[in-house]
RNA sequence: CGGGGCAUGGCGCAGUCUGGUAGCGCAUCUGCUUUGGGAGCAGAGGGUCGCAGGUUCAAAUCCUGCUGCCCCGACCA
């Protein structure tokens, strides 16, 4: 591709509204332009990154027996309240009526409508397992789209499902598609991570997400550095303390503390480190009422953990301020489990401690010197909190430590939720009807291209790895304008590397160098050559890699078989 | 949804407080010079200042309403 008949506009300055350095420099080097809130136009450069990354997903689902397959996007609302989720997906599903005020969305997933094929298409055990996919454009209308393609409304995804006989059959699918995903993300050269994940609201059993380690990430994971234990903080177990609870010593106190509503204040208000405090949040019971979950001050509430306890609501939500008042007589900031007339379920941590501060349910009034069993009932305990950084491992090997993580893929044993809802049926051997199962696999296809560039780019810009650059080689001849011999060896050899099958960006325009190198930097062409009539007279060419800081002379002959062995190594 | 901020040529910004000829840098176009790290000179094009009302002799600027976008929050009682 010669540059100069190919649109790119690259620009210094960092538009203002891009926060992640994947985002500024997708900006900057021309990939792709905003046209709404988290809704994107994806110009030549940006698109040949996006179909790299389809081309790897392509070739490891076909390799692993799946079928590709395309679904329509926009989707009739028949199907989604046959599975229920018209009501209970919520407001990031898009509706919309067509002319005849038929109401309709626009798909984002598509178990409804693979479910509906497979129930068309499957009669008999002997046609599974069978695994659809497909790449395609989803929508799902979030809250807050943020961080360019990372978190857009409209994105691509590659998505499979799987349907199977028998639960066994289920398992193998999975992990056949987890061993793909390894192979997927490894040749895409991404530093990343395999981890428990809560399934969401997709639903199912088992299920691990794929995490490309950046520190911009949104989630958060906790990993051993004990043994191979990683999982996405929403779901890994707090361990409960192992040594007893320490007798109380001190005696029960009501204490003033005027205006101290956060956990922060109190502990510094009177002089007590934060884990020696009780924090009480109030939430919706599943009865009307509340609940009460006390944590350690210095402790997280997982909502996750919290939203599967008996009695709790879910999905969580923190009771009015109406609710606080009538089941405490207080309102919030000075809450705490002496008296409460509710259920009360404290975490682990919360019920280890001894002579604790917590709130006396009374306007600007706390209670120090609080101990379990003695001041008030024992209470259930549960795990209620997230791990930290330094939490003994749930498998008993090592330290969690936290780290951040963009989710790039997830995979999911469905079971019967979708089949079950849709009657989608296979005869077995015996001649009896029996419900599918049913596996699912995504991948964020357009994530995965700002997650590529979070861990692969320097001060100068982008620097794309081998298999997803949107050109293996930048040709950078110098003085092309004036120097016959230059434009010629140039033109020559654009045309052997092309014809060798060498993805190359010909950057024949009319500029100095130093736009053309830092144009060629910003775009993260991994491999850069450049011609001029110095090296011409010496019948060599220069080669540089992108995260190199030297040249090296190639003979103008062998450039070719060297760029070659460069792309095969 | 709550809070904050922003909206002026393609991009980045100034001008708004204190109303009075719309400006700067980058980018773009033309010409000449220049050509190994974002060139120089000379010239040119491009903006109904987000939209709609209002105040005023006069509005980018003041007032009202709306829209869009960005950031933070939406457990930490």
């Amino acid at each position: 591709m010669r540059f100069s008949q190919y649109p790119i506009n690259t620009t210094k300055e960092t538009p203002a509204e891009a926060e992640v350095t994947s985002h500024q420099l997708m900006l900057r080097a021309g990939m792709i332009r905003r046209v709404a809130a988290g809704i994107y136009s994806w110009l030549p450069l940006g698109l040949r990154v996006v179909r790299k990354v389809e081309h790897i997903i392509r070739e490891e689902m076909n390799r692993a027996g799946a079928l590709e397959i395309l679904m329509p996007a926009v989707q009739p609302a028949e199907l989604w309240q046959e599975s229920g989720r018209w009501i209970e997906y919520g407001p990031e599903l898009l509706r919309l009526k067509d002319r005849h005020e038929r109401d309709f969305v626009v798909g984002p997933t598509h178990e409804e409508v693979v479910t509906d094929i497979a129930r068309r298409e499957l009669r008999s055990y002997r046609q599974l397992p069978v695994n659809f996919y497909q790449i395609q454009t989803k929508f799902r209308d979030e809250v807050r789209p943020r961080f360019g393609v990372m978190r857009g409304r409209e994105f691509i995804m590659k998505d499979a499902y799987s349907f199977h006989a028998d639960e066994a059959s289920m398992a193998a699918g999975y992990a056949a598609m987890r061993a793909a995903y390894v192979r997927m993300f490894t040749r895409m050269q991404l530093n990343f991570r395999s981890v428990q994940a809560d399934t969401g609201a997709i639903g199912g059993s088992a299920s691990e997400e794929f995490q490309v380690l950046a520190d911009s990430g949104e989630d958060a994971i906790a990993v051993s550095d004990g043994d191979g234990f990683a999982a996405n903080v929403e779901l890994a177990p707090a361990a409960a303390p192992t040594q007893a609870r320490a007798v109380p010593a001190q005696a029960l106190e009501k204490v003033a503390t005027p205006h101290m509503k956060t956990i922060a204040d109190l502990s510094a208000f009177l002089g007590v480190p934060r884990e020696q405090c009780l924090k009480t949040l109030l939430v919706d019971a599943t009865d009307g009422g509340v609940v009460a979950l006390v944590l350690r001050g210095d402790h997280e509430l997982n909502p996750v953990k919290a939203q599967k306890l008996k009695g709790v609501a879910n999905p969580l939500r923190m009771a009015s301020a109406a609710a606080v008042k009538a089941a405490s007589g207080s309102e919030p900031g000075f809450l705490g489990p002496v008296g409460l007339d509710c259920p009360i379920y404290a975490d682990h941590a919360a019920r280890n401690l001894a002579d604790f501060v917590c709130g006396a349910n009374a306007p600007d009034l706390h209670l120090q010197g609080v101990n379990w069993a003695r001041d008030l009932p024992e209470p259930a305990s549960a795990d209620l909190r997230n791990v930290v950084d330094g939490d003994p491992s749930p498998t008993g090997k090592g330290q969690l430590r936290i780290v951040r993580g963009i989710e790039v893929g997830h995979i999911f044993q469905l079971g019967r939720k979708y089949s079950q809802a849709m009657n989608a049926t296979v005869l077995d051997e015996s001649g009896q009807s029996i419900t599918m199962l049913m596996g699912c696999y995504g991948i964020g296809v357009t994530r995965i291209v700002a997650a590529s560039i979070e861990q692969n780019h320097d001060e100068r810009g982008i620097i794309w790895p081998d298999p997803l650059a949107p050109f293996h080689v930048v040709l950078i001849p110098l003085n092309l304008q004036k120097s016959a011999p230059v434009r010629a060896a140039a033109d020559a050899l654009y045309a052997e590397l092309a014809a060798a099958g060498v993805e190359v960006l010909y950057d024949d325009r009319d500029a100095r160098p130093g736009v053309k190198f830092a144009d060629a930097e910003l775009l993260g062409i991994p491999h850069r050559l450049v011609l001029g009539e110095r090296g011409l007279q010496a019948g060599s060419c220069e080669y540089r890699h992108r995260r190199a800081a030297d040249n090296e002379d190639i003979p103008l002959a062998s450039v070719t078989r060297f760029i070659k062995a460069k792309l095969a190594g």
